[in-house]
DNA sequence: TCATTCAGTGCACATTCGTACACTGAGTTC
DNA sequence: GAACTCAGTGTACGAATGTGCACTGAATGA
């Protein structure tokens, strides 16, 4: 059989609106690729607008500078890791450490960029979106912390020692997520980052089943 | 009294050896404060060589690249990096953690600049920087475990779990390294972060303490 | 003393960069 | 269907960059 002239295979959007916002995406997109290994900064704008196909002055359309796309990626990259985190919450709880960790290894692997650029821009960024990424994980330990605190077993806890913990289960778990990226996927290597997780997080409620909260 | 024509303030170092070895060190430095604020891979060979004082084919005599002056930077980060730890390891060990923390803020206060070189190029530099940063702290992992293993209370337990805690223990070390140079020196937070950091290491011996090493 | 070495100079050049400006033409609005 | 909007084009410019090359002059070593 020949080919056939491509009956229907793309829609035409051809709405205006729709087009520039394709557009804008294909600069996200291609910024996130660009910086995926080395830092964002130095990304310039002429490499990015070749990336799309577009020429340089059409990337004012979207963004005033690059520092203004940078602000944008880094607020997807919040968006979606809220929405992982969301999903997240929604499962049983913390109580069964495996589960959530295969849950995580999945999010990882589905959104690898963004989480590269999450690990890349958190501490070696511009100071705006390093900040804003502080701020996000911050939100993230309290809310972490309000979760704990409907625990039986942590109902004499004071909100200093559950915020302490979260923490802890938060940075220990980004952790986690850092060393995914830099391991290939499906071999032995992350197997083994995951276990470790899953053990360091059973260690750490060991630990806060035995933590006296009125010891000081 | 009018000012002398100052006697013998400056020795004159006069050797060529030590005339390089000191602009070679200027070099460092100049590029250690250029990327305190941002990427290392944004500032540029030029600017390197204005903020020594010399022309920028100059650079040349020292380094045959900016890459090449990265892993140098990256090389006397890990070296410092190793004494410090050497000399954290003289201490009685982790028994007290407050004293560990307290040393521990010290050596971030004093070599400001070449933790912030680390925090920002662990995930954001060149991968080759990145690697050897993974590498050495691997190594202080290792380290960290065969301590853990002297200790009697811990003598059931095997390689891999030893390994397990001991990397909590430096992620979570580091991550308060991080939250360091995030605040002002000396003000409440500095000591909120130190607090929490201490909360959590003896937290952390408090799972190790329960933890069960012929679980799995 | 004199020839050699080599850290630093000065100039030059091709590239790349961000961005200003005037434009085009397809989609939208009336 | 005429006027308008605006995403994307094309040209152009000044500024900054990395680096090649010939040089200078003080320290070095015979």
């Amino acid at each position: 059989m020949p080919v056939a002239p491509a009956p229907q295979p793309a829609p035409e959007p051809t709405s205006r609106a729709e087009r520039k916002e394709r557009t804008r995406q294909a600069i996200l997109d291609a910024a996130l690729e660009l910086s995926s290994d080395r830092s964002f900064a130095s990304v310039s704008l002429r490499e990015v607008a070749r990336a799309v196909g577009i020429v340089p002055t059409a990337f004012y359309r979207h963004f005033a500078s690059m520092e203004e796309l940078g602000v944008a990626l880094a607020d997807d990259t919040m968006r979606l890791l809220r929405s992982v985190l969301r999903d997240a919450r929604r499962n049983p709880g913390p109580s069964n450490a495996q589960a959530s960790l295969a849950a995580l290894l999945g999010q990882v692997r589905d959104h690898e960029l963004a989480f590269r650029f999450l690990a890349r821009e958190r501490h070696g960024g511009h100071p705006a979106v390093a900040r804003a990424f502080t701020v996000e994980l911050r939100l993230l330990t309290r809310e972490l912390a309000v979760d704990l605190a409907r625990i039986p077993q942590l109902a004499a806890w004071n909100t200093d020692d559950l915020e302490m913990a979260a923490n802890l289960l938060v940075t220990s778990m980004f952790e986690v997520v850092l060393d995914l990226l830099a391991v290939a996927p499906g071999r032995a290597a992350e197997t083994e980052v995951l276990t470790r997780g899953e053990k360091q997080m059973r260690l750490i409620m060991l630990g806060m089943a035995a933590w006296n909260p009125l010891h000081d």
